[in-house]
DNA sequence: GCCGTTTTCGGCCCGACTGTTTTCAGTCG
């Protein structure tokens, strides 16, 4: 079992720990040993047979040892299954509903039994919530909508979950002989923020026919497999653990590029390149481009040379929306798309100093190992105070701090100093601006939980951006992708103000981030908001990992002149907005 | 349940915001 899978049960117990009223730093404790077997480099399961082992690694001692040896042994773990059988799986996941906590969840279940989403939709529409503490209308509404709003994105997975297991099933894959090349396709190689399912080509030896069923046996045996849905002669569809359905199929080379385009799609895209090919006489399917007249073959093997046959450059995936790009294919005049090399630097990052895992030279040295030529550092203020947000006497300290390390790294980087700073309900910062005119980066973030109207959003971060030391606006829509709904943010105000100000626009690579969307950047470009892309690292392993974040600046046809951090250091900061 | 060169017991990141409260509990980051 992967460590995030035993992890996600010490996290699961926690959560019903926490239903239960159980003691709250026993459920600490649970929640800081999922987060340790989430982080860890160790093989959780091969270590299991050394109890020293697992006593090395922090937040793990006797007790949480002996439940990761139970999980890695029965792949379940004792006091969840207790629980469960108490309360049932339904009640982890009312927890996702926003403003649904463990209280809550045990209030409803004390006083209607509701034990799951579906139970207590049924309750709001009889009216059985009515009365029971704490459930004025307004409550009422809120879950009503956050049910609404679960039940739009069930069934979908982020990219970067997507993404990890593709890259695993994948990998899998590549260990059978007879198997060359594994490609993703689908929304999942468009780049899109999310993935109902992931499609898989394989192509080599094993694919041709006569040869697959050794391979397709390969396929069905992947451990990770829940249970096969459908097991044919080159497809092989099954589901993993956490209900991600996959679908491999097995391909000759020799049509491995049609494949490849037309499970790429989008539908609009190929819907529109197929009256392409029919006006040009040939016919495109999933097995071949193909002339009308005697069915002979034009192109299958790769995606090159399909749109070449058909008068094309190759497309990039993340532009197959049929927004254009076919257009521009057949006239050359596809943009330079940005890519994760043109990037130099990252300035958004925690360190020790609040819920960061390394410290401010960590982050330097790891910077320097993705290549960057600068970054900056911007911790948390002290309204974070959950994360020991940084208070206005602590925030001068480091400033010394960076500007020390900074000294130490002689030049081979340069790191700059920075805060992420909280907009208030009022649209205030909460530092002083004697401190914030001490940061080379300001970054003014809003952070608590958003009840106010859309109007009342955007006046609250356009009085922010009006202060004259914020230079970015950190992740405008807030969204935390799948499990909460972004801010009602006006985006076009919003980014038209910024661009009036200088203020520039974050986009947060954060896979569980996201921030903004294709159509949020195209509207940054077009008002000329400036963009920057950060990976908001709170570890240092997490540096440089911008690819999803990358997909969706290309997604918007943003090329590296579009993105401020493509610049050198100096010329990034003389980029942002002057300072006062 | 974890942790410890001031502790093997007694600590354990805390404050804003919301809705329902007539003084606060619950959620969130």
């Amino acid at each position: 079992m992967d460590n995030s899978t035993m992890a996600r049960l010490l996290a699961e117990t926690a959560d019903l720990l926490e239903i239960d009223g159980g003691d709250s730093f026993r459920i600490r404790s649970y929640r800081r040993a999922a987060e340790a077997a989430e982080q860890t480099t160790v093989d959780l399961t091969a270590a299991a047979a050394e109890t020293v082992r697992l006593l090395e690694i922090p937040g793990i001692g006797k007790s949480m040892a002996a439940n990761l040896q139970a999980i890695a042994a029965t792949g379940t773990l004792p006091l969840r299954d207790e629980l469960l059988a108490k309360y049932g799986a339904g009640l982890l996941e009312l927890l996702k509903l926003p403003g649904m906590g463990p209280k809550t969840v045990a209030l409803l279940w004390d006083a209607t039994k509701v034990a799951s989403i579906d139970q207590l939709a049924q309750a709001i529409d009889e009216g059985r919530l009515a009365g029971l503490p704490r459930m004025g209308a307004k409550q009422i509404e809120k879950l009503r909508k956050g049910i609404d709003d679960y039940r739009r994105s069930a069934g979908r997975f982020r990219i970067d979950v997507a993404h990890e297991a593709a890259g695993r099933v994948a990998a899998y894959l590549l260990s059978f002989a007879g198997f060359e090349r594994v490609t993703p396709a689908g929304s999942l190689r468009r780049g899109r923020e999310t993935a109902g399912d992931i499609d898989l080509l394989a192509t080599g030896p094993a694919c041709l026919p006569e040869h697959t069923a050794a391979a397709v046996e390969h396929v069905a045996a992947f451990p990770g497999v829940h249970d096969i849905i459908a097991k044919g002669e080159n497809k092989v569809s099954f589901h993993m653990g956490d209900g991600l359905q996959v679908d491999v199929r097995l391909l000759p080379p020799e049509v491995y590029g049609a494949a490849l385009q037309y499970f790429t799609g989008s539908k609009a895209h190929n819907v529109a390149l197929r009256q392409r090919a029919l006006k040009m006489g040939y016919t495109l399917s999933e097995w071949a481009l193909a002339r009308l007249s005697d069915e002979s073959v034009v192109a299958a093997a790769t995606e090159e040379d399909i749109y070449a046959a058909l008068g094309m450059d190759w497309i990039p995936p993340e532009l197959r929306e049929n927004l254009g790009e076919i257009e521009g294919a057949a006239l050359h005049t596809l943009p330079r798309l940005i890519e994760e090399k043109d990037l130099r630097g990252d300035v958004h990052m925690h360190t020790t100093a609040t819920d960061g895992r390394n410290s401010i030279r960590e982050m330097a040295e790891a910077a320097l190992a993705c290549g960057y030529s600068y970054i900056a550092i911007t911790d948390h203020s002290k309204n974070l105070a959950m994360t020991n947000g940084l208070d206005e006497q602590r925030a001068l300290a480091q400033v010394e701090r960076i500007r020390e390390v900074d000294r130490q790294m002689e030049g081979r980087i340069r790191v700059f100093t920075g805060i992420e700073a909280d907009i208030l309900a009022d649209g205030a910062l909460d530092l002083d601006d004697e401190v914030l005119a001490q940061m080379d980066v300001v970054i003014a973030s809003v952070h608590t939980r958003f009840e106010q109207s859309r109007e009342e959003m955007t006046e609250r971060v356009l009085r922010a951006i009006e202060n004259p030391y914020v230079r970015i606006l950190g992740h405008p829509t807030g969204r935390l992708l799948l499990r909460r709904e972004p801010f009602a943010l006006d985006m076009g105000v919003v980014l038209r103000r910024a661009a009036e100000l200088g203020v520039a626009a974050e986009h947060n690579a954060a896979p569980e981030r996201l921030d903004l969307n294709d159509r949020d950047l195209r509207l940054a470009k077009e008002l000329g908001c400036k963009i920057v892309i950060s990976s908001d690292s709170h570890d240092a392993r997490n540096l440089g990992k911008m690819g999803y974040g990358v997909k969706q600046l290309r997604r918007a046809w943003l090329g590296p002149d579009d993105v401020l951090n493509t610049l050198g250091a100096a010329e990034f900061l003389s980029a942002l907005r002057p300072r006062p």
